[in-house]
DNA sequence: ACTGGAAATGTTATGCTATAACAATACAGC
DNA sequence: GCTGTATTGTTATAGCATAACATTTCCAGT
């Protein structure tokens, strides 16, 4: 079976607030208001942001924020699993289901319009592990591969 | 079966530039000194290299290479599968195998040592495939994701 | 409450990565 | 040789990320 998550992790825009508040007491990190607002601005966002996007966001609010300060505060969403890293673009993006860790998923990012899913699959986990040790290789803990494509909205209008 | 790719594929450090040469002329594509230059720096680095590792290499033959100079030769060699991009690390590395695009595999990167092997293998290919289509997701042509972990000889140090 | 230390944030500066824009040159086909 | 296209040279700039150090905030222990 495949699926993005399990029913259980899923949460509206405002559920997956809540869920890093307790993610967060839960470890003793804290969730400042900094981090907090880069996170709602991830969440909030149509796709994934770059880090002078929000670093444009957060000056909207007042203030006069300098880079460090968005990523310092990326930093620390990656640390807990709150927010992922797009390489292959500069991107980041808020996590669909945190707290599990990335084990066993893939990031399918549409080259077209940009926007990135988190796909779970215990299949290409065992695969991609697999098939890196034959190769002697040993596949990290939370790697969670980006592949390029068209998402399904984009390959509707490449087809007309 | 799983192997990095098949044995007629294989060259030495030599038969790379002779392959490549063969492969631009068929397509009409000219690889000039510029672009030979760095695909013979890839091939013999130890590693991926960054532009700007290329670019100081380049310098060292003498001129004065701009930025531009390197990554217009990368764009080339890109173009026909002679070097790929390590989006991950910002780096660039020499094909194990052009003239085949990069169909069904991943580049296995490590994160102690920094070096990158390219593997082959149906099998992840057909299940990434098969995974994001389950998402209504198409995956692109030449994609080769990025699986970070310990190669080989990093493994073994680990161990101790 | 007070205080000492650690964590977080502010601030300035800088380095690395990549491309835009336009000029000059080299090359292939005629 | 001429002409148009591809390649390279050159200058400038945009975009991404972190180093280093000052300041503030927060919490624990008293």
């Amino acid at each position: 079976m495949t699926s993005p998550h399990s029913e259980s992790d899923r949460a509206g825009p405002d559920g997956a607030l809540e869920r890093a508040e307790r993610l967060c007491r839960a470890r003793g990190a804290r969730l400042t208001p900094q981090r907090r607002r880069v996170y709602e601005l991830l969440i909030g966002a149509d796709g994934p942001l770059t880090a002078y996007e929000l670093l444009r966001r957060l000056a909207g609010d007042g203030g006069n924020p300098a880079p460090p300060t968005v990523y310092r505060a990326l930093e620390f969403l990656q640390a807990h699993g709150l927010v992922h890293r797009l390489a292959s673009h500069n991107r980041y993006v808020a996590c669909d289901h945190p707290g599990h860790g990335a084990h066993g998923g893939v990031f399918l990012v549409c080259e077209r319009c940009g926007h990135a899913l988190e796909w779970s699959d215990e299949d290409v986990a065992r695969v991609l592990t697999h098939s890196a040790r034959a190769a002697g290789f040993q596949v990290g803990e939370d790697v969670l591969p980006e592949v390029e494509g068209l998402c399904p909205g984009c390959v509707e209008e490449a087809g007309e």
